[in-house]
DNA sequence: GTAGCTTGTAGCTCCCTGTTACAAACTGAG
DNA sequence: CTCAGTTTGTAACAGGGAGCTACAAGCTAC
């Protein structure tokens, strides 16, 4: 037991274990093999038991793994058990899409704060909780704890919120826009871009 | 020159370059270097040079890569140069969000069906097209060319959806729900999980 | 022409990952 | 109770991908 810190890869992976056996779970399923979930995953199944063994025996010889239990083992050696709070910019369709569903709250993320700087929108209720006026950003984080920014807002706007992110402390910045943000090197920048794995995914296909 | 075929590495990190590239064109960059790319992706600047000058020599000594001719070779490199036609299900807050913004557009795919099962929605005008009726879905993927299905829809409809897109001949499919879909081995499904990616990124913060 | 970048490329090493193999443990049928 | 069929936990080995260092060649700007 006892490691410093994971290596990239094995991160990497309990983290798609972890994708596939909330699914798994919300299915209705309880136990899970190696094998089913190296199918979901296309990672080796010796590889995803050298992976788990590595911190305890997790398994059953003969039927497999207990999802609940093993979400909750990968959770704590990723040190994400907790609850950690998110705030929201922009409460567009993509906004509204990200609060109405489970995506974030499944994994322990919960939607803390909203934001807007449309006057139409703030006040209204989207997901958990109303939709607050821009303004409020630094002392909501302060408040609220916000230790993430997911940012749904246009690529015009999103530059400036990063900006006024950084200077309220937060670290962490999800990123929905097509922007290319410029942060400080102490601060990561997670840029979603499904059109990108959709071009891996087409090679693969094509070739 | 001449690979068969990319190594999975090499192409998931053409792909992450071609965001990079593409994010910084539309900031009204001309040219980018390796280091540049490097602090965005998180690769290290010699496997950058290395992965691309495998395929020839596109860079200016002293200056960098053109970003318009980078863009071009890599889309060469990974065959996906041409205009790929995609279809959208679920005309809800996450569908118009996809619809609306450009992250398709931008890298070649061409949202050239929506569709929806609600009357209310079936009609209306989403980005370019307007929304279909399910029912639709066969004779669409066959005059259209349909090659990706993108999965906006409830978790409770994906795996018919899914399950109709098989029948229907296509191939890939990106699934925006929560639902783990069983498709047959020649299938290639993509889920889109935010929450895990930002797990992944809070280990590293937290360690 | 000189100083300063940045690419293209080589060489070396480390360690990650796929593969094969097998004993141990659990389940279920008979 | 026994036996066949799974599935985990683990070892050992090999191949290769990726980081690192180093440096010549070529481009820009002053």
């Amino acid at each position: 037991m006892s490691i410093d810190r994971l290596t990239l890869g094995v991160a990497a992976r309990l983290s798609r274990y972890l994708q596939v056996l909330t699914q798994a779970k919300k299915m209705g399923k309880t136990s899970i093999s190696s094998q089913a979930i190296s199918e979901y995953t296309n990672v080796n199944p010796t590889q995803i038991r050298r992976d788990l063994s590595g911190f305890g025996k997790f398994g059953k010889r003969g039927v497999g793994y207990d999802i609940d239990m093993l979400i909750s083992q990968i959770r704590k050696i990723l040190r994400t058990s907790g609850q950690h709070n998110i705030a929201l910019f922009g409460a567009g369709n993509l906004g509204q899409a990200i609060a109405g569903s489970g995506v974030f709250g499944d994994h322990g993320f919960r939607i803390a704060a909203i934001f807007d700087v449309d006057p139409d929108r703030v006040g209204m209720r989207v997901g958990d909780v109303y939709v607050r006026h821009y303004s409020e950003l630094p002392q909501v984080v302060a408040t609220e704890s916000i230790m993430v920014g997911v940012l749904a807002v246009p690529a015009s706007a999103a530059q400036a919120v990063a900006d006024d992110l950084v200077a309220a402390g937060v670290k962490i910045i999800f990123n929905y826009s097509d922007a290319l943000l410029s942060v400080p090197s102490d601060v990561t920048v997670h840029t979603s871009s499904p059109a990108v794995e959709l071009l891996y995914a087409l090679y693969f296909y094509l070739s």
